[in-house]
RNA sequence: GCUCCCAUCGUCUAGCCUGGUCUAGGACACCGCCUUUUCACGGCGGUAACAGGGGUUCGAAUCCCCUUGGGAGUACCA
């Protein structure tokens, strides 16, 4: 069997980190089977539905990795795909459901109806009972009314049978013959409604399997029922879980930062968003977390998803681009500072062997790109607010006479110069030979006379890469 | 309300299908130690879980039932 798989987002939002995490899997699992994954935009609800969005979805797909082989913006196999552009497609269907009797028109009013469910709900009775009323209406009498011209839906026979199937990873499920009533399938717009495009798309796009979230687990009900009335071969169903907040509530837009777009500003590495996201909810067969999706191949199985839902957590999101972040080289970290910096920064200014080198004084110290901005004014900044640990070793007896060594030694060098790691070296030699300070006091004395703070990266090498102006301010500081 | 789904450390999970090797393993977070005359990284170690109750069985985290808890759906949204 050919794997067929599709992501079928709405344009009607950003993608958001549990729609990235579906379309992922989609693409795993075409990957691991060399089979296909399309991108299909579902905007039939024209209100919501905008272009830019569209855009915007498959510009944040492509940012992440995953990419399709068939979509709008490729050409059309089994095309289009916008289901704006098959509603001729749709209205094939329904008018060949109505005439094998498997449809029907009704023309319930929205007073009618909203009197119905009130009715219904007083007698505690399933609110869609009611909705077979147009059923039996005479097809002749049904065309004359919609010539008058008066406002209509189509809606679906509904037999009114058990629904059984089995997921891939729910096992089997099975609905009553009760859970829906005779749905909607064309609105009064003559638009389809999602239920009803999502099997024809799915049936005539020779979809395999269904990997969506298990919100739409429901939605199967009705789905199946029209693949039944369509003749159509049921698709594999996977109903993955859902991506949850602090709350345990299905994640959305209230949980903070949720959009993909959101991480690419904030310059997350794709490769870490998308391997934390794979393992919320599935699970590496060697237990292996830190790895390249890319090299996942075959070991991506459908046999492997957790039943229940997965909780969003930043923290350790953070932890995998910590991880990544670390097998990348010192000119790319270098290329991604470049981006996070202000382009204004006197970083930009320093030459290329002065930034690999800074880069890869903080590249163990830092989990996000953005993280450096915390250290730039280790080099950048004359002066700094004294805390409470500044004020503590700058009292130290042997502190004074430090910076005052410091500097006099930093004046005899140009401004606008950087003291070579060696000068650093004698200077440290002199205080402990001469000056008899050393251990803690010497250490400690030093870093927090020249930076500020008294913990940091490799003192000389930070030194080595700061203006002995900036040094030279900092004695005096210390000094005053 | 009704329907469906879910239930192992605080969190993500392994184990469950094919009961015994589980005094329940790993990861994040947290704590401690080592390393680094600092911090971080790294290494080592620690705290911490089978929701409850009944069965079945010589034996249950694993199989069955009930209870409880949580979630999703219940549209002319997707």
């Amino acid at each position: 069997m050919t794997v067929r798989v599709r992501f079928a987002p709405s344009p009607t939002g950003y993608l958001h980190i549990g729609g990235a995490r579906t379309a992922l899997y989609c693409y795993l699992y075409a990957k691991a089977t060399a089979g296909t994954y399309v991108l299909r935009i579902e905007d039939t609800d024209q209100a919501r539905s905008k272009i830019e969005y569209e855009d915007a979805l498959i510009e944040d797909l492509k940012w992440l990795g995953i990419t399709h082989t068939e979509g709008p913006d490729c050409p059309a196999v089994a095309g289009p795909y916008r289901q704006s552009e098959r509603n001729n497609i749709y209205k094939k269907y329904s008018d060949q459901l109505i005439s094998e009797g498997k449809a029907y028109p009704c023309f319930l009013t929205e007073e009618e109806l909203i009197v119905l469910t009130e009715k219904a709900e007083s007698e505690k009775k399933a609110p869609h009972a009611y909705h077979g009323e147009y059923r039996r209406l005479d097809p002749s009498e049904a065309k004359k009314r919609i010539e008058a011209g008066e406002s209509y839906v189509i809606r679906f026979k509904n037999p009114a049978k058990k629904v059984t199937f089995k997921d891939l990873v729910r096992g089997e499920v099975t609905f009553p013959e009760d859970m829906v009533g005779d749905f909607v399938i064309i609105r009064s717009n003559g638009l389809p409604v999602y239920n009803y495009c999502c099997v024809v798309d799915d049936y005539l796009m020779k979809m395999s399997h269904i990997i969506r979230a298990e919100d739409h687990l429901n939605n199967t009900c009705r789905q199946i029922l029209l693949y039944n009335a369509l003749g159509a071969e049921l698709p594999h169903f996977v109903h993955v879980s859902l991506l949850v907040g602090e709350d345990k509530q299905k994640l959305s837009k209230r949980h903070g930062a949720t959009s993909v777009s959101k991480y690419k500003n904030m310059h997350y590495l794709p490769s870490a968003l998308m391997n934390y996201l794979c393992l919320l909810g599935w699970s590496h067969p060697e237990e292996k977390d830190i790895f390249d999706l890319e090299t996942l191949g075959d070991t991506f199985t459908l046999e492997r998803f957790s039943k229940s839902p997965a909780l969003y957590d930043i923290k350790k999101l953070n932890y995998f681009n910590e991880q990544h972040l670390r097998k990348l080289s010192v000119e790319e970290i270098d290329g991604y500072f470049s981006k996070v910096i202000p382009t204004d920064h006197p970083y930009h200014d320093q030459t290329k062997e002065w930034r690999l080198c800074f880069t890869e004084l903080y590249t163990d110290k830092i989990q996000l790109f953005s993280d450096v901005l915390d250290f730039l004014p280790d080099v950048f900044t004359d002066t700094f607010s004294k805390d409470d640990n500044y004020n503590d070793v700058i009292t130290w007896e042997t502190t004074r006479p430090l910076a005052k060594y410091l500097k006099s030694e930093l004046e005899k060098l140009d401004d606008n110069s950087m003291p070579s790691k060696e000068l650093i070296d004698t200077w440290m030699t002199h205080l402990k030979k001469e000056l008899k300070i050393k251990g803690k006091a010497l250490f400690m004395g030093t870093r927090i006379v020249l930076t500020g703070k008294n913990h940091g990266p490799d003192l000389k090498v930070l030194v080595s890469l700061t203006k002995v102006s900036t040094l030279v301010q900092r004695c005096s500081l210390a000094l005053s």
